[in-house]
DNA sequence: CTGTGCCCCTTTGTGTACAACGGGGCCTCA
DNA sequence: TGAGGCCCCGTTGTACACAAAGGGGCACAG
């Protein structure tokens, strides 16, 4: 890959780490000189990183006025739910690969940290490892597109519940979580991933019923 | 909107529509300068619609080469029509809007079109008609984002199924598509979404059979 | 005091010059 | 004559200067 390349990939990176953590919550305006500045490049490479998030509906770009992080409405919030709930389903369904001892090892060492996390809940940490989880569920198929759509979907929602997580009940969800990964990886030690993923997809709905419940 | 938005997304929609009709097949070299002269804009915002065409996947841009027209090998080209085949019944299942007058006048326009491409068959009003008869059926769900990703599938496959039309029976695609358009009019008329979104699945299914077996 | 309209400043969009890179052709040497 | 390397040219990537647009604040009139 050429530098530019890795260098625009990078940034990229950095950025939509930073809104789907909420560093950057819905609404901040994020300046391209002012980011420019930060990352050390001119605006020409920054732009073209902002397109990209633009293009993904992450962020809006206004003449004259700035570049903002956007919101999910929620009606949009419940079809991209819906359309989640059934991609879950189909990682198990199309080209479903064989449950390798990484994966399987990956899935303990996230167990443990989910007890940790029961032990001690922090919003922060729970997207994070509820990110890696997902990255991990997406290794189960070797349908690339079906990947690239499952992640993109994703990252669009992953804020939301992030930024909603004060109205929840924390503890719960991390119960809920340890949950899912603990019977996630009773199914992977079982060599089924079709098990693994209607856990997923499960969980999945019950996630979305407690977010719709709680606002 | 505003112009340069209007702009960006008229010149967007001209190349893709290009790439897509194989007016520019796959390893053409598409020249920032030359296109930028074609529509008397500069290189900057014709460099920012070719980026989101490459984000896409439609063109890779190397640099001190030049921006290719990309193909798409035949493992990604089973993957996407898999992928493709779960969508369509999607469009059954989540968010069914409702079959109005005007979806329905469309189809029975379209299958008149179809009925003369039957007589007088052409790779290239066919390719068209079918792009048209694809959006068709993405009205008849409520959910956006599936919208979305079930559009951004079609556009990567459009053109290979173009490509290698000249090793298919090219009568035989004509009927087989008079054929769908026929039995989704039937299902639109007795109001029947789920109907119509498996007859879809159905002819997707067989017309990646057909690709298939000539290749 | 309030409402309205204008102006200025901030920020993004565009055009252009130059740097970086890659490939093909040509020249050289064995 | 063939193979290898170097150079030139075409193309994309980057930086910067300027144009365009939008919003907020200030002044003025009622």
């Amino acid at each position: 890959m050429s530098e530019a390349e890795t260098r625009h990939h990078q940034l990229y990176d950095v950025l939509r780490t930073r809104i789907c953590l909420l560093d950057y919550p819905p609404g901040t305006k994020l300046g391209e000189e002012a980011l420019a500045a930060e990352f050390g490049v001119s605006r020409t490479p920054l732009r073209r990183v902002l397109a990209r998030l633009s293009d993904e509906g992450l962020v809006e770009t206004r003449h004259g006025v700035g570049t903002l992080v956007t919101d999910v409405e929620p009606s949009e919030l419940a079809h991209i739910y819906a359309l989640r709930m059934e991609l879950a389903e189909l990682i198990g369904r199309l080209s479903p690969r064989p449950v390798t001892e990484d994966i399987v090892a990956s899935a303990e060492d996230m167990l443990a940290d989910a007890e940790r996390l029961s032990a001690a809940p922090d919003p922060r940490a729970f997207a994070e490892l509820n990110a890696a989880f997902f990255r991990l569920g997406l290794r189960l198929t070797g349908n690339g597109p079906l990947i690239e759509v499952a992640e993109r979907l994703y990252l669009k929602t992953a804020r939301i519940w992030l930024a909603r997580i004060g109205e929840l009940d924390l503890m719960r969800e991390c119960e809920s979580f340890e949950a899912e990964i603990r019977e996630t990886l009773a199914a992977l030690e079982a060599g089924d991933v079709q098990a693994a993923a209607l856990v997923r997809r499960a969980h999945i709905s019950m996630s979305f019923s407690r977010l719709r419940t709680a606002a």
